[in-house]
DNA sequence: ATGTGACTGGCAGTCCGTA
DNA sequence: ATACGGACTGCCAGTCACA
């Protein structure tokens, strides 16, 4: 599973989890609204740089947004 | 505190860790041996893709490279 | 084994649309 | 409000030569 895929569930997720609407969360990082839409569809490796600012603007942190779902790697139980 | 700082923070002390040098994690990782070496002194915002390859070449999670330092934030409780 | 300056291509990121 | 393009551009990620 590709990094840009995790980030990408994870700031959509924190986004709507926030009930925040791209246009929102763009205006709040600085960032361009469409930047935010293609980040969500993987589109580009963000920068950490990039992943910081939209944590911030989503408190939380960007550690967070970058954790792969639990199960994702080599399965030992469950 | 720059996000690039924590991630060069994390860096260094997990290549530490593991007792690699920059050229043997720069060869693992499919990067250059300089560019290490400038991750390392905060010069650059590394991409999520790098932080990946990176994180995996050092066997240790994305995210965990990305964490700042406890009570680097507003502590709630705990 | 690591630091650094100089260089450059590619891609991050913006802006404009349409649906 | 979001997806999805196309077209554009600056800047910086990433490399190389050398110390």
């Amino acid at each position: 599973m590709e990094i840009r895929e995790v980030f990408a569930r994870n700031l959509k997720a924190a986004r709507q989890a926030k009930g925040l609407s791209q246009e929102e969360l763009a205006f709040r990082a600085g960032l361009d609204r469409t930047y935010i839409s293609s980040l969500e569809r993987r589109v580009y490796n963000a920068s950490i740089d990039v992943v910081d600012r939209l944590a911030i603007a989503l408190d939380v942190e960007a550690s967070e947004l970058l954790k792969r779902p639990p199960g994702t790697k080599i399965k030992l139980l469950r």
